[in-house]
DNA sequence: ACCTGAACACCGTTCAAGT
DNA sequence: ACCTGAACACCGTTCAAGT
């Protein structure tokens, strides 16, 4: 019996309405009012206070399922493509993470202080560790470099206006941190 | 004749009490509301509202001083060390930018739309470029990277949480930053 | 046990009235 | 010209009252 299966029926597909009904109204507008999305569920204010005790709690919980499809999807890739390539890809995917961008970003900066956005962060860590361990056997990646980091500076995308212009520069800098990889001559 | 000079007398003091007010109250609480800032600086929000016509334009006046900042720091650190040791300090000063290190952040991410933010947006991008094609000269740094692509890079710094972890990865992503700068084997 | 929705304190922003 | 500060619409959050 899962945690969701402890709640009563009703107040089970209200959380599933509040998070669905969330998720669309934060794509089209990420400063979308609490208020207003338990009015698009139909719901009275107090419900969603109930499921989500505050603002935070809720983008948290909308963003945590992108950072699982994320999590997911780095097993996947290696399963598919070779180690580089598959880091290519994820990266890729991470810099363009849907319509929540932002959103994501934000999970990453809080994740410092609350429990449930640490756990997401380890996620993500872990994903991108992997990642960069079955490159180490493939040339262009060095040995001993700190997932986190890299993480941290995948971030700086998210962050990236989009736009033909945001477009090629997510690009670049996408290339340069893989450049920061390459192994050191000495090693 | 300044554009500053041309104001009342009484006008360029309220503005120049608004931003050290502004500057002071977000330093100690990012989230300082207005009509808090127009309180403490003893003038009627009506006023603060005179003088930056939204949020957002009283912000981008506050952070625009620290890049200023920063932006004279890449020359004079040029002049004082090494090319490379240069680029080492302003890559640190910038991470640890003050006390605004969000609103620095959110500058750069509303960078592309306002007219103004554009032009603090174009001076770092500008300081980056010259401490690049300093050390493009020497050993360590390659050439032909961009400059923007780096401060993209760099700014993943500014929402790195305080604290001891805070610092130690902030100092790993700093190095991770320059690793890239590393001139390929071919070139 | 869970839900409703009016209410509270506060926010960014405006504007009639003053000097 | 410039300033004041009450007022407006709205925000996140709470809580008495319902089922």
């Amino acid at each position: 019996m899962t945690e969701d299966e402890k709640l009563r029926a009703d107040a089970r597909a209200n959380r599933g309405r509040i998070l669905e009904v969330a998720r669309q109204a934060l794509t089209s507008d990420p400063g979308a009012s609490l208020n207003q999305i338990a009015k698009a569920a139909g719901i009275g204010a107090g419900t969603l206070y109930r499921h989500f005790p505050n603002r935070e709690a809720l983008l948290a919980a909308v963003y945590h399922q992108e950072v699982q499809a994320l999590v997911q999807l780095a097993p996947a890739l290696l399963d598919t493509y070779s180690p580089l390539e598959a880091l290519h890809h994820w990266c890729e995917r991470f810099a363009n993470a849907g319509s929540v961008k932002q959103g994501i970003a934000d999970t990453l900066n809080a994740a410092v202080s609350v429990e449930d956005l640490q756990h997401t962060y380890r996620l993500l860590v872990d994903a991108v560790r992997v990642l960069m361990e079955a490159c180490e056997q493939v040339d262009g990646i060095g040995k001993g470099h700190d997932p986190e980091a890299v993480l941290t500076l995948l971030s700086s995308t998210l962050r990236i206006r989009p736009g033909a212009h945001g477009k090629a520069l997510t690009k670049r800098v996408l290339d340069l941190i893989i450049l920061g990889l390459r192994p050191s001559p000495s090693t």
